[in-house]
DNA sequence: TGATGCTAACTTTTT
DNA sequence: GTTAGCATCA
């Protein structure tokens, strides 16, 4: 027997020894699901089959790279690396650049993150004429994702009669036009959205034979990770890809799947034996990760649900401690007793920071453990929230690079166009525009076409040539030493680094930071026999495809994490903290009147409990600021479907009063008094503390005078300040500013004349 | 033209 | 409590 199937159970080795022929492997928390694919696809390779010929697909780039890692490890060299393993977005990201032109993109398109897919939807709303507090962009978007999730082009759509009834009901029956207007607008751009690299991929496969038969026969086995997490187009793109010979290998467990609202469907999942009649199903019920306290409570949290595939996780692991279930009085306090109980469980047992996470439901719970943790000085990580790439001077600096590879994409045009000011102000661009309506052809192609007159000048020559300076380097240089040239000659990196504020500051590292992103990917040896793509078209890919959970080598920095629940989906952790556990919060408002939203809830809850592996504390606040004011919550309903006799209910979270009640029982009874209304003192201190001087009244018959007479010495009344005395001017004719003195209400003041009301006393 | 200050909206979860 | 978008002012 190979060595590297040593140690497997007996499901686990039936399923890695599954050589041909559809296979679904149900795979509970922590049976070792990862393990098994690994094996399985070394299992593969040791059978002969070609590296080349396996596509493995999963959520997460993290997943991914520790998955061809494990590979490796288990054949013990690299003949992994020919593997095609990645996420279903970025290895069709990677196919589509290769086929682009059979659909009519640039080979170097685009592609939008979720920001600049909904700043394109705002322009369009505008362009249309509409409210966009009403059409949202943020609500179209989603209406539109889902839609491409479902495969329903903007055609289908609009022939859709329950699609144009759910418009219809919310008031916006031009979501139709917008998503066809949308759709338009980007292939213009040349862009392809997150959804489209799955929804391109679909027609690819389905109109153009040659190409599914390219690939059909290429990927001789396929696996998928987290299958339960899949939606209606990469279910078909599977069902393409796999039908010619059937080797497809789907992990999944229906207990977690969390993803509902972006389109994943459990019924992928479901209905796999009826899809694939000779589908083999294998279990894996033995958990190697948590207590056996832990464990017995997740299984009665997740047995409150109605659907789902039969199946009984059990564990031979030490029965462990009990969960420690602690009320505190408000989410400051919550903070405050999770900090502290940190710091004495390292005291205690010896453990690392990185020991510990601590998971809530939503982003925005991040900021008292923040502090708290801060105050103790314990290092704290934050998974996710707003990422790196989405800062604004990173984005700026993207929208050149971007813009080099693909100058049709006029969203990120018009952002760099005038950044920094280069004297092509707003209504230039509006023009520019215009014209390009007018003449049915891209924004780029009207500034830089000689042939097209009445809206081109000097300084958008300049800017073209600039471009066109660097796009003619692109074969020349690698992608750092672009990169770090257009920072150079754009002055990009001189604004901000001439900037000295603290915010100034941050952006300039934070350019610097990106700047060495770059570098370090042009300079990562390529592995024995492959030549890794390393042009800033495959860098630009790759990072807008990146989570921030892929944010790798983070892995062995010792600090606690903190992420939502949702981000913890695969990792283990010995302790763990699950926060926030309250009715409103956990489950949200959002899901408390849809039955099979609650389930996704409580499958979420089901996902956070069996992330830990030694020790679990669960934690609710009587009280929370929500949107700035205090608002009182119910304990989370879930917190009963936990048997009581694992539960450990005497500890008091700081701030709480008297002892904390046993689970179910006397909720509710907290006080009633409201805050809601209340202003917010601060806001009230700072109107009382600064009173503003008041205001000159002017003289009745106030008239601005013309500046350019202005001297110093003379007389002028403002129609704010009042009347004062002009110090000294400066600056060129066209932009004097002066000094003015206003005595002692106003001090001296620096006016800019061109907008100044200023009238000449004397 | 660019910086500042105010209000309104915001909170699910993410490739 | 935070941020984006705008109105206002210099």
């Amino acid at each position: 027997m190979q060595k590297y199937l040593e140690g497997l159970n007996e499901q686990q080795l039936a399923a890695v020894l599954h050589i041909d022929g559809p296979l679904m492997i149900v795979a509970g928390a922590g049976s070792g699901k990862t393990k098994v694919l690994t094996t399985r696809i070394a299992h593969l390779i040791g059978q002969g089959v070609d590296p080349f010929n396996i596509l493995a697909l999963t959520f997460t780039n993290k997943a991914a790279a520790e998955m061809k890692e494990r590979v490796e490890h288990a054949l013990g060299n690299t003949e992994a690396r020919n593997l095609y393993i990645g996420t279903f977005h970025s290895v069709f990201a990677r196919i589509l650049r290769g086929e682009a032109t059979k659909l009519g993109y640039p080979s170097n398109f685009t592609i939008y993150d979720t920001d600049d897919a909904k700043s394109v939807i705002k322009q369009i709303v505008k362009d249309m004429n509409l409210d966009d507090k009403h059409y949202k962009p943020a609500f179209i978007y989603n209406r539109i994702s889902a839609a491409k999730n479902s495969l329903i082009d903007p055609a289908t759509y609009r022939q859709d009669s329950y699609i144009q009834q759910e418009d219809a009901r919310s008031n916006r029956p031009l979501i139709a036009d917008i998503y066809e207007s949308y759709q338009k607008r980007c292939f213009r751009n040349g862009a392809m959205d997150f959804d489209d690299l799955l929804f391109k991929m679909f027609i690819l496969l389905s109109n153009f034979p040659d190409a599914l038969a390219k690939y059909q026969g290429r990927f001789k086995y396929i696996l998928i990770d987290e299958y339960q997490d899949t939606n209606l187009a990469q279910y078909a793109i599977i069902k393409l890809l796999g039908a010619r010979y059937e080797n497809i290998c789907v992990v999944g467990d229906d207990a977690q799947s969390i993803y509902s609202f972006r389109g994943a469907t459990v019924q992928n999942i479901l209905q796999f034996q009826d899809d694939y009649e000779d589908a083999v199903v294998i279990k894996l019920e033995q958990n190697y990760r948590s207590t056996q306290t832990i464990l017995q409570a997740a299984n009665n949290v997740i047995g409150n649900n109605r659907n789902q595939i039969p199946k009984q996780l059990w564990t031979s692991n030490m029965e462990g401690e009990k969960i420690l279930l602690v009320r505190t009085m408000t989410d400051n306090d919550e903070g405050k007793f999770v900090a502290d109980s940190i710091k004495e469980q390292q005291m205690r047992n010896h453990l690392a920071n990185k020991d510990f996470v601590i998971l809530y439901r939503t982003n925005a719970q991040s900021r008292s453990f923040e502090e708290s943790l801060r105050r103790h000085n314990i290092p704290y990580k934050l998974v996710g929230g707003t990422s790196f790439y989405q800062r604004k001077e990173i984005k700026d600096y993207l929208a050149y690079l971007r813009v080099i590879l693909n100058p049709q994409d006029e969203e990120n045009v018009k952002r760099i166009i005038n950044y920094p000011a280069r004297g092509i102000g707003k209504t230039t661009i509006d023009r520019i525009t215009l014209r390009a309506n007018e003449l049915d052809t891209t924004f780029w192609e009207t500034i830089s076409n000689p042939d097209i007159d009445g809206v081109r000048s000097g300084h958008t020559d300049e800017f073209v040539n600039m471009i066109n300076s660097f796009r003619s380097a692109i074969g020349k240089m690698n992608a750092y030493d672009l990169a770090f040239q257009v920072g150079k000659r754009t002055g990009l990196v001189k604004e901000l680094y001439d900037d000295k504020s603290v915010e100034g500051v941050a952006r300039y590292e934070n350019v610097q930071e990106l700047l060495n992103s770059i570098k370090e990917f042009t300079e990562t040896p390529d592995e024995e026999g492959e030549l890794l793509d390393k042009s800033l078209g495959s860098y630009l890919q790759q990072i807008t495809l990146l989570t921030d959970a892929d944010q790798e080598k983070s892995d062995d920095v010792n600090a606690v994490r903190l992420m939502t629940i949702h981000a913890a989906k695969g990792l283990e952790f010995p302790c763990v903290f699950v926060v926030g556990m309250e009715e409103n919060l956990f489950p949200s408002t959002m899901s408390l009147y849809d039955r099979a939203d609650l389930e996704e809830e409580r499958r979420l809850f089901y996902v956070a409990i069996t992330r830990a592996k030694e020790r679990l504390w669960i934690t609710y606040a009587n009280s929370r600021y929500r949107f700035g004011n205090l608002v009182q919550n119910e304990p989370s309903r879930f917190l009963k479907e936990i048997p009581p006799l694992h539960v450990d209910t005497t500890y008091t979270g700081v701030g709480a009063r008297g002892s904390v009640g046993a689970v179910g029982a006397n909720f509710g009874s907290q006080m009633n008094q409201s805050f809601d209304k209340m202003p917010s003192l601060k806001k009230l201190a700072d109107k009382l503390a600064s009173p503003k001087p008041a205001d000159h009244t002017p003289s009745a018959d106030f008239a601005a005078d013309d500046v350019s007479g202005m001297e110093v010495g003379m007389q002028v009344e403002h129609q704010k300040f009042g009347f004062g005395k002009i110090l000294t001017l400066e600056g060129g004719a066209n932009n004097k500013i002066a000094s003015i003195d206003f005595g002692s209400a106003h001090g001296t003041k620096k006016i800019m004349l061109n907008f100044a009301k200023l009238r000449i006393v004397k």
